[in-house]
DNA sequence: TAGATTGTTAATCGATTAACAATC
DNA sequence: TAGATTGTTAATCGATTAACAATC
């Protein structure tokens, strides 16, 4: 039985990009970026993998879920793939950014011009600390916390970035999906749940540094008789 | 032919814990620290997945590479498992850490809590402005760079948080990992190539938004005639 | 043309999930 | 004991790598 909504002659269905690969597209634009700023025309695949230590195979499988961007024998033309990815990740235009919790880190993140040059715009911060309320932090205004959902509607902002205490993040979390924000990034260390529609990435610098640490300590398993020490794989790459 | 040196009746081979199961442990900890609090002598797979997003299975799994903590029909002792787990993941004992750049970011995290909580003890920080070398955050030290070697020597540490400018990540990063340093947390917003001893591990504040931004548009990868608009699979887990 | 390099398919590898015997 | 829950094996799923025909 056909789907009655399906095309006529459908498409044999585009394979869907897994997550590893988006992730990816963030490396090879950064990578291209810099080679755009040496006026480099083409790159080649595996020019791309070398300098971000993954395989050129994987360069040209990742680009192809999303379309034929290379020509072959020649390479990938470099400006027009810049444009194409930032296409992808929804970055072509400008897009308008919030700040909760205005506190260290949040602070930080407020004076950090990176995200103003990969398209993101921070339009505003809230607290709910007095003493934090009515802040300027490089021409961004920390406001309270009841200012949030007219904000969030009047710049028509879809991404939030969340800097508050542990116990705050959920409620926070929630408050922010009921407002239309459609991606959280959530600095708070702990566990928050949101509905599907809305899409959470965690930064857990605890976590990284544990990570770390066990990779360092080159511990091993060693799940019942421990032998004598081993060493268990470092060097899990450069990327997260 | 057999290694020879291979034990005599060598033990069936332990399976090497995979990347991800080492993440979720961080995750795990947290949860049964918060467990803790609460005073609740008992967990079971089950009810440490639901407050996680993860399977029970998979807990269950992620556990037992590194050794048998629970029992059947019981489940896993809260404070027991959290010993094991600081103690694989090498953080039982206070570990030193080090802050690469007192920009805002860096003097924001020399400010966080949150490390210490996690066992991890910062003890200096460096850089070359002479407008930050002398200040003190919270009690840390901001030194100029010509003291890294011996700092890092005498305070015997092993890992290391970069917040640098992205042009000075690489030659830094090669200076610390010829002082020893086996793990480097890097904030920099560039891809950095360390020997494989050691660990390194990204935290890519643009990628991390532009992740947000591509689920959050719900773009569809359109490989070729790109039909009427379709709907991508949103939500990534609740992790990283 | 010959050499280079893509896009894509097939083969491999690894991680997750399901299922269940062991056992508290 | 009966019910619960682990540890572990087998089945499934998905991602990476290798290989190569297409083609610039």
């Amino acid at each position: 039985m056909a789907d009655p909504r399906q095309q006529p002659d459908a498409s044999p269905e585009p394979p869907r990009p897994p997550v590893p690969a988006v992730r990816r597209l963030s490396l090879y634009l950064r990578q291209l970026e810099g080679l755009a700023d040496q006026a480099r025309p083409t790159v080649s695949s595996r020019q791309l993998a070398d300098g971000l230590g993954v395989t050129d195979a994987q360069v040209r499988k990742d680009l192809a879920y999303f379309g034929q961007f290379g020509r072959r024998g020649v390479g990938y033309r470099v400006a027009p793939l810049i444009a194409e990815l930032r296409r992808i990740l929804g970055t072509d235009k400008p897009q308008n950014v919030v700040v909760i919790g205005a506190g260290d880190l949040g602070r930080a993140l407020m004076r950090y011009k990176g995200f103003f040059k990969k398209g993101f715009h921070l339009v505003a911060a809230f607290d709910v600390d007095p003493d934090k309320i009515g802040l300027r932090v490089d021409g961004v205004h920390v406001h309270h916390m009841d200012e949030l959902e007219e904000i969030l509607h009047s710049r028509q902002v879809r991404l939030a970035v969340l800097t508050v205490p542990a116990e705050a993040a959920q409620p926070v979390a929630d408050r922010l999906a009921g407002a239309g924000v459609q991606g959280i990034l959530n600095f708070a260390p702990t566990a928050v749940r949101v509905a599907p529609e809305v899409s959470l990435s965690l930064v857990d610098l605890a976590a990284h540094l544990e990570q770390l640490s066990f990779l360092a300590a080159g511990r091993q398993p060693r799940p019942s008789g421990s032998g004598p020490d081993g060493q268990l794989g470092r060097g899990v790459g450069p990327a997260d």
